[in-house]
DNA sequence: CGCGTCTTTGAGAAACATCAACAGCGGTGG
DNA sequence: CCACCGCTGTTGATGTTTCTCAAAGACGCG
């Protein structure tokens, strides 16, 4: 279903000099369903979001697949260990990357500047997984999807006249995934949702934040 | 129950030189019970672990709690984002550790040996917590229990004639809030192991890997 | 327009949590 | 030294949540 990406999918953009990077570095874009790498390549260069979803994967030997993170603009994906992925990294939709080689995170050589930035982007990468440890290992299912939406309304959310509304650009699997759920209970979870009106669909990719402060005492259980 | 660290409990010890550590540094003793940080505190050193247990905590408002990890020998522990602390860390067992000042991760001034180190740490933790994550979110109680126990035998296991043997300084509530469950299905997932005599327990804090392969294939999925 | 994929909905089953009681163990004080 | 107390861990009975299996609806694509 799924392919490794190949070259073509990878074009130099003529972008340059984006955020916290001092020196032009070259802007790549990504296709949707393209592959920035697998568990287990070496890892050779971060990848820093400047558009589009990234999603990163790991897999048990039998199937079961965990979703570590979605990528948003601004997130640093790629930290490598004993110098391998250990997540697979796909585009879910048409994205923009600024690659960096590992050495500047590791030895920091030639930019200080950088190397500080990767290393912040790396304890931010700490933090927020402990967030998501305390929601996976204890939050009920309805209290997951209310976080998940929560801090996708406060990360992505787009103003709407009134209301903010925030665009899914996973699937339903994957948010399970992500979850720790099945795609059953987080579609039930969100026509729940729905019915109590603190939320409304747009259409199946699109969600309108109605209540979001009620939203926000169901993300920390009532 | 339990009280932060008073400063009797931090004692100076006379050793020194401890591991990739250059020059000499201080180790600390800590006593069972106590805290080397709380959530929220200021972070101003990180602590590598030489002997003993600690445990890393965070809580929700309304006190369900998640273990995030407990610290074992040549583990570091401390990791900051925007400087502060986001877990509490206290110790299980009569404990020492050398703490390093947080600058020596983020600006590395002065020795750059001990930067890379810390840094590999960081980058390590990352890639456990994306095994953890594996884990809460998809592995069965008996899968959780046993993969727990697999990681302690490989980690700390001491060989004892013909098999290997744990000690388990946490408690059973310990390990439920590290793997997600409650301390009765932990309890009752133990009583299994027990009788299809993959396990025995010499005591209620020492278990003896009798099959450390059905205990493997188990962690994984049969 | 038809087809495949993704999502939603429903019914039933399984896993785990909850509630409650009991057992084991160490510490304390008589 | 022993009896008692409190805490932790175990076991049992029951309940709830979530998963599993199944089928129908929605949507995009050729």
């Amino acid at each position: 279903m799924y392919v490794t990406i190949p070259a073509e999918h990878i074009e130099k953009s003529a972008q340059f000099g984006i955020a916290e990077c001092s020196n032009p570095k070259p802007e790549h874009r990504v296709k949707p369903g393209a592959y920035l790498f697998h568990e287990g390549d070496e890892a050779e260069r971060l990848y820093q979001v400047t558009s589009g979803t990234l999603r990163l994967t790991r897999i048990m030997e039998d199937g079961r697949r965990q979703v570590i993170a979605f990528g948003y603009p601004g997130d640093i994906v790629g930290f490598p260990n004993n110098g391998l992925h250990h997540t697979d990294c796909e585009a879910l939709t048409k994205a923009s990357v600024i690659s960096h080689p590992v050495a500047a995170l590791e030895t920091g050589k030639g930019n200080t500047k950088l190397h500080r930035s990767l290393l912040q982007a790396a304890l931010r990468e700490i933090s927020a997984m402990q967030d998501h440890f305390l929601m996976l290992g204890r939050k009920s299912a309805s209290e997951k999807v209310a976080s998940f939406l929560c801090v996708l309304n406060d990360r992505v959310g787009e103003n709407l006249g009134q209301f903010k509304q925030i665009s899914l650009p996973m699937s339903r699997a994957d948010i399970a995934d992500f979850l720790g759920l099945t795609t059953e209970t987080v579609s039930r979870t969100i026509t729940q949702l729905r019915k109590c009106n603190v939320i409304a669909l747009e259409n199946v990719q699109t969600v309108i934040i109605l209540k979001p402060d009620a939203l926000l005492a169901l993300a920390e259980g009532e």
